[in-house]
DNA sequence: AAAACGTGGTG
DNA sequence: TCACCAAGTTT
């Protein structure tokens, strides 16, 4: 049953819109895209922020900013200088979209910018939470722009325990957004629901004795420590073992590098031929990719790097580099011949980056070159 | 609608 | 070691 809340009054709304503002003029971090908040700034730091942490997530928007201050600049970038500058902050389709988005802003829109919600949210990368709050804190449309911040912190306070993660939670949390936008700033008032949500009504612990929301908060913990039964998830994600060989791959003093395709894990990056074995699935063969077609004049020189696992949102990675020394220049599909040095500039998932200076160490200096 | 998509931090 | 989470979107 979908339980219907007038659990919050009017009055109270009213009034906690206001605490709430109040709370955050005094209380919110100087964060460096609010300094001078334009639209390139902001929809950069949406993007890079999406699923990532603050702290994080800061240093790649100040490369991001450094590099290319405006659509126009980033539109002309060369693709792989993105995804390098993108390196090491994972979910790699943001930085592809990215790069689309800027060519869309300047090419299509030609500077004639959009100020509602509806418009921002045509370009790729851009969904329901991100339009929201491009609009809303760039030309002050009046969009509720309901992050897992806002699912917190909304969900605790009207007391919902139903699924935020599906329809049943998610519609009545969305009716109350709406509800509490403060249309007189509708930029302001997201960024204070989030600004409560990372650092009051956090995901553990909540410091509810100094929330501005406290007085009539459905999930207000008594003790310090404790934590709030909402929000609740319904989706549990199913994480499976994967045995992943990196097949380093030298010949002469180059090193053989492969171009991941777009779709699918670390899409667009390069990374060493790899050969994937997952450990659940019934069909052994048919997940495995062979990293070469043909292995002639391939000469095993065995492990390098003591093995490791790797986390990915989905897979938990046995990681193994296995090198090889060639004696014929393969040149097969995506693959390419590339100098240390150089290879080490491409764009590369950090599984390969973390390990490349012992991986380049321990190859053998060639006696070719 | 549900699954896929990275990485790093935390308890 | 594990589970959960972080300024979500795409298919």
């Amino acid at each position: 049953m979908v339980r219907n809340f007038e659990i919050l009054t009017k009055n109270e709304i009213i009034q906690a819109r206001a605490q709430l503002k109040s709370w955050f003029i005094s209380n919110q971090r100087p964060l460096p895209w609010r300094d001078s908040p334009d639209p390139y700034a902001t929809w950069l730091c949406e993007i890079i922020m999406q699923q990532t942490r603050i702290d994080q997530g800061t240093r790649y928007w100040q490369s991001f900013i450094a590099k290319w201050p405006s659509f126009e600049s980033l539109a002309t970038a060369d693709s792989e200088e993105i995804m390098k500058t993108w390196q090491g902050l994972g979910y790699y389709s943001r930085a592809r979209n990215l790069h689309k988005a800027a060519k869309i802003v300047a090419n299509d829109w030609r500077g004639d910018l959009p100020t509602s919600a509806k418009s921002w949210q045509q370009l790729p990368g851009v969904g329901p939470y991100t339009s929201a709050a491009i609009a809303s804190i760039c030309f002050g449309d009046p969009s509720a722009a309901i992050d897992g911040n806002a699912l917190r912190v909304l969900s605790r306070w009207a007391g919902i325990h139903e699924p935020i993660d599906k329809p049943t939670g998610r519609k009545p949390i969305e009716k109350l957004a709406g509800e509490f936008l403060d249309i007189s700033d509708p930029g302001m008032h997201n960024q204070a629901v989030m600004e409560l949500g990372a650092l009051l009504c956090t995901p553990k612990a909540p410091n509810c004795e100094h929330c501005p929301l406290n007085e009539n908060c459905k999930s207000r913990v008594e003790m310090v420590g404790q934590t709030p039964i909402a929000p609740v998830k319904a989706g549990k994600i199913k994480v499976r073992r994967v045995a992943l060989t990196f097949h380093v791959i030298v010949n002469e003093n180059k090193v053989l590098m492969r171009q991941r395709p777009s779709q699918g894990i670390w899409g667009g990056l390069w990374e060493f031929p790899s050969c994937w074995i997952d450990s659940e699935s019934d069909d052994l063969e048919k997940n495995q990719l062979p990293p070469l077609n043909n292995r002639q004049g391939l000469h095993e020189t065995g492990p390098i790097v003591e093995p490791f696992e790797h986390i990915l949102s989905h897979r938990k990675l046995k990681v193994t580099f296995q090198s090889w020394r060639s004696n014929a220049a393969f040149h097969e599909k995506d693959m390419k011949w590339f100098r240390w040095e150089d290879a080490r500039k491409l764009p590369i998932p950090r599984a390969i980056e973390k390990n490349w200076e012992e991986l380049e160490n321990s190859m053998p200096k060639q006696q070719f070159s």
